[in-house]
DNA sequence: CATAACCGGTTTTATTCTGCAATCAGATTT
DNA sequence: AAATCTGATTGCAGAATAAAACCGGTTATG
């Protein structure tokens, strides 16, 4: 479960690191929507993952180094992933896959408006998110920015736009 | 041939069309090394790919709109393979995705220093290389910026590397 | 204390995708 | 006429993917 190295261009390097349908989904699901646990994971997912596919990318995800695992002080069965540094510092990466998907793939309002404002933001909002997901996956609370939670951001905006789509609740 | 639209993401989308390990080399290799036809790419092909895995991912890119095939008339059997707009707008995908590559990964120096000007030159240079893009690919002359070409500019940096590298020649 | 729900997965089976090598027919070059 | 070049296609084996059922242990609930 290592990379093949088919060549050291660093655009084929990251295909066959993120070059599949689940990798960068799952890193996904963790870095917006906070999924930490296998069944988060699991039940929340979107594009509905199989059990199976996840376990063994995440496996992978480990293998390579952009994602660890360790024991839920909470569960005696419960495992808690997180994101490396490596794997926090695909926010420019997923800024800019999600800004070209929301201009040319047929996307949903709701789930383009975080795309949108992290693209929007740039790369000051990308470093304040980064430094976020830095307090909460590596423990670092002098990372956290001050300011509002961009996650929290993006949460309240799609929030919002699910509101205003549904009509009066 | 077309997407599964799994979901309305466009992290889900866009890789629901780049997510796989050929196609956005495929679009590398005619983005920076100007590769234009079937032999070009096969035979050129760092990472080695097999003619009918480059047959199967040309079609499927003409699917979804990423290229366009037009007759050579220098030969009929020859067909000449465009960037289109859409893929032409990956140039910051490409520029994140290499520079993350660069950065996390075992790259080689001559393969990643273009990644590296691209990366440095932010983006008005991705500005100006979409431009001349749309020159060679679309036909579109207008497009064409004043200034030196950013892809003769990307290849003397990279063969100033490969020269330096193998000693005096 | 019983039981239902939850935990991170594994197993099974079927299907699809991939990679490799050989091959192809027409067009061009030598 | 022969060799080479063109954009592919075919056949095959092995790998990857997907769906569903299932698992033993843990925790919350009545």
């Amino acid at each position: 479960m290592t990379l093949d190295l088919r060549s050291g261009c660093p655009i084929n390097l990251t295909m066959e690191v993120i070059g599949d349908r689940w990798s960068l989904i799952i890193l996904r699901d963790m870095m917006f929507g906070n999924r930490r646990h296998f069944r988060e994971l699991l039940k929340h997912s979107l594009e509905g993952i199989a059990s199976n596919i996840l376990a063994a990318r995440l496996k992978r995800l480990m293998d390579l180094g952009l994602i660890t695992r360790a024991d839920d002080p909470s569960h005696k069965q419960k495992a808690i992933y997180s994101l490396t540094e490596a794997a926090i510092q695909l926010v420019p990466v997923m800024a800019a896959i999600g800004g070209w998907g929301r201009r040319h793939l047929p996307v949903t309002e709701e789930l383009s408006i975080r795309a949108q404002l992290l693209e929007e933001g740039g790369p000051d909002l990308w470093n304040d998110f980064m430094a976020e997901l830095r307090a909460i996956h590596l423990g670092d609370p002098a990372a956290q920015p001050p300011g509002k939670s961009v996650l929290a951001r993006l949460n309240e905006a799609y929030e919002a736009v699910v509101r205003r789509n549904n009509g009066a609740c």
